[in-house]
DNA sequence: AAGCTTGCTTGACTCACATCAAGGTGAGAA
DNA sequence: TTCTCACCTTGATGTGAGTCAAGCAAGCTT
């Protein structure tokens, strides 16, 4: 943990600059928030922060990944977000005051994370329209992505839940998959059992739909896939 | 539908100011709001807005219940959120930037709603960092309150999903809960088929640990029910 | 090389909940 | 009164996915 001026890299502060937290700041308002802000580097499976803790800072990924999961007393966990290079999270710290934190977050593998303090980047929002905007923008798609989620835990099976994911995935080549987690991290980000997961993609396998090998899925038959979510969509 | 700045009442008229989306407005702009809204009195089972459309209006319910659901092609139907009098919906309107809107929403009950316009309330929040506060404040709230139905969906099963229901319901008094709804709304609500929800209610009953009768629901030991929640939360 | 660990797969079994189907009850209509 | 319709209940049966347990392969360590 260390100052952010000082030690973060060019690209890493492009990045941040495009965050769409950030991105409508003056130059000034950014460089004085950067002052405060700390930088953390984390190891992989190394914790930014526990469930239940009370947060002053809201944070934006510029390496890695980090993992947002929810824990049940008898230890069941369910990954709520992976967030990705140039996102932020945490959020919700600007206005959840002083209640404490509903997720942990870890990072999946060796990450990096700038925190900015909250209360000063509420006195920017105070200060500037347009960014609140912008935050309210970004909420609002969450909100939305929550809905939707809810939508494929009630009204869709697990299949259908790997379809959508598969669909929407980022490919690597035209129609491959290239998993950057374990495949039972996937499970539990569909909330299903890796054990499931597995016969889901070998039954897909065995119709032809897909082909898996190891970290790698080809969709074998995509135009089909898509059918078949429509049907139940 | 009456433009409502003449036809609303004053009870109405002072609700809407209490609304967390119009609380902080000044006078006049508030005023203004009200002069091109537009009023829309519900009969039971008329819709207000079904999913897909777009829409340009932000609403307020004033009177009765808004359900808002989610439809599948085969029929199934999740409801997603009961609206209850004093509460707004569809802020998402606000940023979704002319996108469908993602939910129906129909008058369980015959309702009355004020709907304000999109743009016009833009402009207002674009004119006080106040309002975008309040606005984000609610949808802070709204974000966690999804971010737990997540969990309730996929960490819990059905009869816990009810007796955390059961605990935050409004008491009539003391112990018991008035079902303002038919059960087969709260079955959706709890995203349970009405013949499940019979038989918990069911089985709840033989454990002594509540009483049902037509629309009521006595609880006979909350604390015995807050401990099964406190068991598997 | 032998042994451990981690991730994945597979089979047998279980269970919560859905589905299908058949009543029951009360309210309002004819 | 009788019919009908909405709402609820109950039983029989089906099924998707979780649980438990065993085993395999790849990558480590020592």
């Amino acid at each position: 943990m260390n100052y952010a001026g000082m030690i973060l890299t060019e690209p890493s502060l492009s990045l941040l600059k495009q965050a769409p937290l950030l991105n409508a700041l003056e130059p000034e308002q950014f460089k004085a928030l950067l002052n405060t802000a700390t930088v953390y580097d984390l190891a992989e499976g190394e914790f930014l922060f526990q469930q239940g803790q009370r947060l002053e800072q809201i944070f934006i990924c510029t390496e890695g990944f980090i993992k947002l999961f929810r824990l049940t007393p008898n230890g069941d966990e369910k990954i709520v977000e992976i967030i990705s290079v140039g996102n932020s999270f945490a959020e919700a710290v600007l206005f959840l005051g002083g209640q404490q934190y509903p997720v942990h977050a870890v990072a999946l593998k060796a990450a990096q994370v700038v925190g900015i303090n909250a209360a000063q980047y509420q006195q920017t929002l105070r200060a500037s329209v347009d960014v609140c905007f912008n935050l309210m923008g970004l909420m609002s798609k969450r909100m939305h992505w929550l809905l939707t989620e809810v939508d494929r835990l009630t009204l869709h099976n697990a299949t259908f839940r790997l379809l959508t994911w598969l669909l929407e995935a980022p490919t690597h080549s035209a129609d491959t998959i290239l998993l950057d987690v374990p495949k039972h991290v996937l499970a539990s980000r569909l909330s299903i059992k890796p054990e499931t997961l597995s016969r889901i993609l070998k039954r897909l396998s065995e119709q032809q739909l897909i082909r898996v090998e190891e970290q790698m899925i080809e969709l074998l038959d995509r135009a089909a896939l898509q059918t078949m979510v429509a049907l139940e969509a």
